[in-house]
DNA sequence: CGTGCACTTGAAGTACATCAACTAGGGTGG
DNA sequence: CCACCCTAGTTGATGTACTTCAAGTGCACG
């Protein structure tokens, strides 16, 4: 097969992967079944859809998100490289969340069916795995947290962020700047606000000089003075990440 | 020691709760090394405090919750028997979030150094406990959907609904009605509505002829009526749940 | 029979939604 | 190169769901 290696993958130099025993390392290589592309705005799982395998994406930006009855979206989660995907819908056989890019994407197809032998064999792998979904636990804690009470302005700027920190953690960020590609309905959808209101939150930001969002490009002027006014407290990085 | 062994554990009886081989409940067993008892509005865990080992809940409710900046308070999740309390902590040494008890409380304590040999000795349990995790996370993410836009009547009655549904699987409910320790105050720390709100939108419920609570004590009209007012849907129960 | 607490009810303020008009890039075809 | 449109975003006016504060009710306790 034509696809990169895991031995070689992109991931695995950041600081926060896991660094895997050889063993491990072989069986995760086994693992991958698969590369994927696809291009933005792609439904990389639709609501609903059983899946059997596991994907990490490897590379671009995706959402993973809800349908209410009424057909509007909820954005659940902000997937960024390293991120695991349907793990909802192999444990739940269906889960009602879906994903979909916003850039293009690279997808690492883990096979489902030997997927359940990491259990048996790795057990450091699994423990990793659950070190990854608390991780995920927290960052959701904290946005209900957000969520409740706070005014919209200070949620944005929460976004703006904790965005922002995970992309530092890559090392996809340009000194205060970095790529991002949300539009105004993505954040409102992930906040829980009207378009509009995004609008005029970004706009104070703006004017209190704390962010500028501009072409889907995020600029943090002042990361003490955003987390200072966003209540943001930077997370304790410790336990190993999962996979890849 | 004196307190219940797992092989009689209340909570095995029931429908939903793994049914364990030998050797795992032994193992399970084992790691049992203490049961505390502790009276309503015990502080089970400070938010910050350092734990070193996993509880599950063998009786009785306690509330997850966090704190804002500003003091105020944030439930994250309801505890019900059978819940895992700590796992956060464990995971990120010290979490933020703290657990409270409502009523008093039982508590089954696993030692935490042995629990790490799971991984390695019971994969079956990981994968329960990954299962479990998923769980919560699912209800997490409809919580996430429901505080998203919908008014507060809704989302009280999907609160209602969805802890009754909880405690008729543990066989905690008498017909229509169950028991229900939330006072306002704890409803609007869960809704993120004030309390005053949370007093009207019950009394909507109740006026509606949906539900109404009142003295601890719930009472679900129709099931039917409310699950379709609030957007509802029975979540599919599959895979394993997690220890005892 | 008061005292205190959980809850209810009411009136006024606010943060947000909704709808609509307007502005600014960014392609496309002529 | 410009006229054209199309979409993403901004700005403004009005409505509403909620908050906050304050007074009032019912019930448990000494």
């Amino acid at each position: 097969m034509s696809f990169v290696s895991c031995e070689n993958c992109p991931l695995r130099a950041l600081e926060h992967f896991a660094d895997l025993t050889r063993a491990e390392l072989e069986f995760v290589s086994a693992l991958k079944s698969d590369e994927i592309n696809l291009p933005a705005g792609a439904q990389v799982i639709e609501p609903g859809q059983v899946v059997d395998h596991l994907c990490t994406l490897l590379a671009g930006w995706a959402l993973r998100y809800r349908l209410t009855e009424s057909g509007e979206r909820k954005v659940l989660e902000i997937l960024l490289p390293g991120s695991l995907i349907g793990l909802q819908n192999l444990m739940h056989r269906a889960s009602e969340s879906g994903v979909v890019s916003l850039t293009p994407v690279t997808l690492c197809v883990l096979g489902g069916a030997r997927f359940s032998r990491l259990f048996e064999d790795h057990p450091a792998l699994a423990r990793g795995l659950i070190a990854s979904i608390m991780e995920d636990q927290r960052r959701a804690d904290v946005k209900a947290m957000l969520n409740a009470k706070l005014p919209a302005a200070i949620r944005l700027g929460h976004l703006f962020i904790d965005s922002f920190d995970r992309l530092a953690e890559l090392g996809r960020t340009q000194g205060d700047s970095c790529y991002f590609p949300l539009q105004r309905r993505d954040l409102a959808d992930a906040l829980g606000l009207s378009e509009t209101h995004v609008s005029r939150s970004a706009t104070e930001l703006h004017e209190r000089g704390l962010a500028t969002l501009k072409a889907n490009s995020l600029t943090i002027h002042s990361q003490r003075e955003l987390a200072d006014f966003a209540g943001y407290r930077v997370p304790r990085r410790d336990g190993r990440r999962f996979l890849l």
